[in-house]
DNA sequence: AGCGGCGCTAACTATTCGTAAGTACCTACC
DNA sequence: GGTAGGTACTTACGAATAGTTAGCGCCGCT
């Protein structure tokens, strides 16, 4: 193996770019694109909460990962596709993966949140 | 299905649950503790950047999301065990699954960066 | 006797993020 | 024909969030 890496190091690129694949935004992105190629308006309305300048500022890192393919179509008005590439679409699935898991299994992550603040209401 | 999740809705609880499993810190120590039970210590130096304070925050977080257990052992001087739960478990292991994939991927996304890097200095 | 390790917490500061507005151009409507 | 709205962003500023430093009480080691 010629180049190696560990997220566990904190001056390892890979750290970077698994920031920016599982921050709050860049994960709610691609897990979006897994479903097809999406405009940038269409990015903003279906990742509800997202600002203009965060989606902008994920799809422009993510791009440069090479995880997200980014093509304009010089017409006006504006129009620009975001899709995923191969790299990405790999990525993706595996963050899917963590948030299907995550939503079928709300209700017992629910469930121990409650268990947890019942515990600490008793014991104060 | 009595109960409902989606990460894309800003409201849902998944999404705040998400967001403890997938950040930077909560990814990295959920990973870690797929080795085995650790110490509070042993985290601080094995997840290399992270700060006593967003340790702790995260563990927290975490714990009350029933993806971490804690276990304090009253001593002196104090110990304290982080462990998964069940729970906890499956879903480090999608975390991990993440993470060995963009290791595994490196050259490939370094190398997208370096042609990304080239394409813009070549545009000004 | 002093230093460092243990597992935190509190106060302060640096960095990041969200909010709101501006850009330049077009379509549709009244 | 003037206003409202949509496209894909960028910029400026206040608010939230993260990192830094210090401290706690107690211990073993030297």
């Amino acid at each position: 193996m010629a180049t190696e890496g560990d997220v566990y190091d904190r001056n390892c690129p890979s750290r970077v770019i698994a920031n920016h694949a599982t921050g709050q935004w860049g994960s709610l992105v691609m897990g979006k694109l897994l479903d097809g190629t999406k405009r940038f308006s269409e990015l903003r309305r279906e990742v509800a909460g997202v600002s203009e300048k965060m989606l902008a500022q994920t799809l422009q890192a993510l791009e440069r990962d090479g995880l997200v393919h980014r093509e304009v179509h010089p017409v006006i008005p504006p129009h620009v596709d975001y899709s995923l590439t191969p790299l990405g679409t790999q990525a993706a699935e595996r963050i899917r993966g963590l948030f299907t898991w995550i939503e079928d299994n709300l209700p017992h992550l629910l469930a121990a949140q409650d268990a947890y603040d019942a515990r600490r209401a008793e014991n104060v």
